[in-house]
RNA sequence: GGGAACAUAGCUCAGCUGGGAGAGCGGCGCCCUUACAAGGCGUAGGUCACAGGUUCGAUCCCUGUUGUUCCCACCA
């Protein structure tokens, strides 16, 4: 092993390691439970962004640990087609050669699209693939393919001859940039800057003109009526009668809806239902005529008069300048409103009625609620054991779902695009509709064999709402649908819980007989930057995760995320953090250098005292490490048995944080264990009993075997560096070798602490707690760590003496004294001597030479006080005659217990205060 | 307008349904001790946003206030 943990020299040579052995292989059949997770499919444009690299982790960290948990395991990977983002992003790449896709035409564009596709479709698998990521890539899906491609027209169709999908003209949201449909979802709600213009609609009949107050004054091209309240007093009158429309002269009549709000603006409303959806919603009550008055491209059509021609912002100007001159225009007042933008280009959405394809998505939403109506009422486990119901992560969510589904509307799934699937439905020169699984030749209707296909092509959540059963071969009843569905989780962001994930579930249930897609949703957080700011290329506040990798390593990358992703919480990406696991992944790299020479496999740097190569066979008697110990940990040497059940309650902190996906949990578990016991206390421990040859090859069975349960423990989170430090492990029974830690069995939780492994934590504890003592005691008086004092101890607890003398050689080692002896009345009393009490027992220092009196009278004073304030605090409590009425008698002991304690505390305080004075 | 989440050490966060607050980074001091200076040891630092309530006891449960963030909604 290298001196320095240098993971670019690993990762890349390790991953196609376990590629070559098939390692990341799900099998169709097998007699392993299944375990499956349906990537979400980035978009073949992405670049792998925090994002990808945040569900990347989570989701690999699962299927690393369920696959060695002995799961039949398949993470299923694939990517998207992305209909608009793709679309554009090639029609940019094009516009740089001059070309434009209208003057192309359709087939040779989308030749184009295929041909980018091909060429940087891929990249972001590659890039997940540097994260370590372990999806089945032999089974890599793309929403176009074929076999997705048909199951789409297939769910098109079916829901055509069931009435849940239809043709219709209804007033939708329009980008005129992207000049397609979009759904209620890809407008964006912005904040922008606007006025409000104040317009005056004259009487025909004469009297008084209406004031109209408007932040869209061109649309008045399109009015159709002006609306007032019909118990508003002031209008009242004018209901039924007309007014002539400005600049146009159109007569419109004026009608009553109780929609209007007296309080808002006039009172009075322009009704434009060819251009605003709660005017269409009047319209169609009053019968209106609905005016279009915009076409496709944002330009004013036929029925805007002079204004034809003029873009949507040049005929707010003109019709501005027209009102103003004509003194139709009352007033302008700054206003601040909401408006609707293409999610893709930002530009203003506008509505406008139009044909296209809608969807009923009503019945399918109810089942989908009571899906997590059901989940909610239910464990995990219980809900993991059945297939109708579903249990959203944070629980939180659920309640944003059941908002949006019970309030759902008819989906607009027609888009006018042409990259995507097209929607497969053939019109004949009568104008009749076929919709057909195989491509139309004949008309259903007439016979006409004079068929057009519909240019339009379906939303891309529509294929990709269908993502969890058309991947695993579905309508064909393959035996990879029948084995991994449903999937046992879908781990996505929360921003596409309604696009992405509630649709999944409607059409997953419609579609599978009620069998819901996934059976837990967990809605990881955002990724931001440090101070918890979206990243964007604008803030220019983006980390681009490869340069991370580059320098940190993917293992402490996705150490980072997954001890950062708390349940629900932001994740605010610091590069401070990665710095500091990468230290950890350091510590653990070297630490398994340290176990390597101490089992003598690898060269040791230490001059003199050569351990044994171990032989595992003859230190086992050719178990498995694992057995070997179960079977005699009971016998061994406390500090054997310490480290060993810590391991235990290790392995049960990562086991139910994963359950839980609580992947900050298991994480912060392994730092601790790793760092805070193997390393700060097991491995020193080691050093002295590896001295004792009585201890030797226990401990080295010992130190092997921890180490190796903490490889496996640890791999789902950092799989590379564990990978690469278990291929150096020296052979040992029961394992083969050349074995893929990948595929080694994940540790199992020990049944229950015995008693002799809590004995040893307790021993250990308080070996423990006398080593940082006189540590603290060194540290306050500033005593040289090259000093190596001779000090004597006195066990003040009888009962613990034994305990406490079979640590004195470890205390004395890591407390770094020359000796360590019982006190024989020789250094008590002295004046010049300190005291330490730790609990069992009391430590005596000589001071002279090492220490200076008033350091030390400080340090005594000090703990006096805050001795004295715990026992005024544990008095009081106890003076209360309700707490000893009312707390648990336990508790009331140990306040007791603790009384007494303190205050021999404070008489040992006092004395040694006495000494020191006297020293002076 | 409706809903949700959050507010804990200088910074980033834990604290898993109540019994005297923890980690990492940063700070300070000492040490290149034979796995690791990407390290070791020690140490400082908090009225757990504020105000009430429940309780013997509240960072934790309830109510309100303030602040931050997010989602949904048709106010022209």
């Amino acid at each position: 092993m290298q001196k320095a943990f240098d993971p670019e020299s690993f990762e890349s040579r390790l991953y196609g390691w376990w590629s070559e052995r098939g390692c990341f292989r799900a099998e169709d059949e097998s007699r392993k439970p299944s375990f499956s997770i349906a990537m979400p499919p980035p978009n073949i444009t992405g670049a792998l962004h925090n994002g990808h690299a945040l569900f990347v982790t989570i989701e690999d960290v699962l299927t690393r640990w369920k696959r060695m948990s002995g799961f039949n395991t398949l993470w299923l990977p694939g990517t998207d087609h992305a209909g608009i983002a793709t679309q554009m992003v090639v029609e940019r790449e094009l516009a740089k050669q001059g070309l434009k896709r209208q003057e192309m035409g359709r087939k040779a564009f989308l030749a184009k699209v295929w041909e980018w596709k091909e060429k940087h479709g891929n990249i972001i698998v590659d890039q997940m693939k540097r994260l370590g990521g372990s999806p089945d890539w032999s089974r890599l899906q793309f929403t176009m393919d074929p076999g997705l491609s048909k199951a789409v027209r297939h769910v098109f169709v079916t829901l055509f001859e069931q009435g849940l999908i239809y043709r219709g003209t209804r007033i939708i949201n329009w980008c005129t940039r992207c000049q397609t449909a979009l759904s209620d979802l890809e407008v964006t709600p912005t904040d922008r800057k606007g006025h409000f213009w104040h317009l005056k609609y004259v009487p025909t009949g004469g009297g008084e003109a209406l004031v109209i107050a408007t932040t869209r004054p061109e649309t008045l091209l399109g009015d159709a009526a002006v609306a007032v309240h019909p118990e508003d007093d002031r209008y009242k009158k004018l209901i039924g009668k007309k007014v002539k429309l400005p600049l146009l002269g159109r007569e419109i009549p004026v009608i009553a809806d109780s929609y209007v709000d007296r309080e808002f603006g006039s009172g009075a409303l322009k009704v434009t239902p060819g251009h605003d959806f709660n005017d269409y919603d009047i319209g169609k009550r009053h019968n209106l005529e609905i005016i279009s008055v915009f076409d496709k491209t944002g330009k004013v059509n036929e029925h805007g008069g002079v204004y034809q021609g003029l873009s949507i912002p040049e005929a707010r100007e003109k019709i501005l300048i027209d009102l103003e001159a004509q003194g139709l225009l009352v007033r302008t007042e700054d206003h601040a409103h909401s408006v609707g933008v293409c999610q893709r280009c930002e530009r203003v959405a506008e509505p406008m009625v139009s044909d296209q394809w809608f969807m009923n998505v009503k019945p399918l939403a109810e089942k989908a609620i009571e899906a997590a109506r059901k989940g909610e009422k239910l464990t995990l486990e219980e809900v993991d054991k059945r297939d109708d119901a579903i249990k959203f992560l944070p629980e939180g969510w659920v309640n944003t779902y059941y908002q949006w589904m019970e309030n759902i509307r008819d989906w607009c799934v027609s888009r006018q695009l042409w990259w995507g699937h097209q929607i497969p439905a053939w019109y004949c020169h009568n104008g009749h509709i076929t919709v057909s699984r195989d491509d139309a030749t004949k008309c259903a209707t007439c016979s006409s064999t004079k068929m057009r296909q519909d240019d339009d092509v379906l939303d891309t959540w529509f294929s990709s709402g269908l993502w969890p059963f058309t991947t695993l071969g579905w309508p064909e009843k393959t035996k990879a649908y029948e084995r991994f569905y449903p999937t046992a989780v879908m781990e996505t962001g929360f921003d596409i819980l309604f696009f992405w994930v509630a649709r999944m579930i409607m059409m997953g249930m419609h579609f599978n007989d009620g069998k819901v897609p996934f059976k837990r949703v967990y809605l990881h957080a955002m990724v931001r930057d440090e101070k918890g700011q979206k990243m964007s290329k604008t803030k220019g506040n983006v980390i681009d995760p490869l340069d991370i990798i580059k320098e940190y390593g993917a293992d402490a990358f996705r150490f980072t995320l997954s001890i950062m992703a708390g349940q629900g919480r932001d994740v605010k990406l610091s590069l401070d953090r990665v710095e500091g696991y990468k230290a950890f992944c350091n510590k653990l790299w070297n630490a398994s250098r340290y176990v390597l020479m101490r089992l003598g496999h690898v060269a040791s740097e230490l001059p003199g005292d050569p351990l044994p190569k171990a032989d595992f066979q003859k230190i086992t008697g050719g178990k498995p490490l694992a057995e070997w110990v179960s079977a005699g940990r009971a016998k061994f040497h406390p500090i054997n048995r310490w480290i060993l059940a810590e391991l235990d309650r290790t392995i049960a902190a990562v086991e139910s944080g994963l359950e839980e996906f609580r992947l900050n949990e298991s994480s912060q578990a392994l730092y601790d264990f790793v760092w805070g016991q193997y390393c700060d206390w097991y491995i020193e421990f080691s050093k002295e009993l590896l001295q004792h040859s009585e201890f030797i090859s226990e401990t080295q069975g010992v130190m092997m075997h921890v180490l190796e349960q903490a490889l496996k423990l640890s791999h789902p989170f950092i799989p590379f560096i564990t990978e690469e430090i278990y291929q150096h492990l020296p052979e040992r029974p029961g394992v083969e070798k050349g074995a893929a830690l990948m595929l080694a069995t994940f540790p199992k939780r020990n049944a229950r602490t015995t008693p002799e492994a809590e004995q040893a934590i307790e021993m250990v504890a308080v070996w423990k707690a006398s080593i940082e003592k006189l540590r603290a005691f060194r540290g306050e008086n500033n005593i040289s760590p090259k000093a190596r004092p001779k000090i004597t101890y006195e066990v003040s607890d009888r009962g613990k003496a034994d305990a406490f003398i079979a640590g004195v050689p470890v205390i004395r080692a890591l407390a770094q004294l020359e000796s360590l002896e019982a006190e024989t009345g020789y250094l008590r009393g002295n004046p010049t001597t300190g005291e330490v009490l730790s609990g069992t027992a009391k430590f005596f220092i000589p001071l002279k030479g090492l220490v200076d009196v008033d350091g030390e009278l400080k340090r005594v004073e000090k703990e006096k006080q805050t001795t004295l304030a715990d026992i005024e605090f544990t008095k009081s409590k106890l003076a209360k005659p309700t707490f000893i009425e009312k707390a648990p008698k336990e508790l009331i002991d140990k306040e007791k217990d603790k009384l007494r304690a303190l205050e021999t505390r404070v008489a040992d305080l006092d004395h040694a205060l006495g000494r020191l004075r006297q020293l002076k």
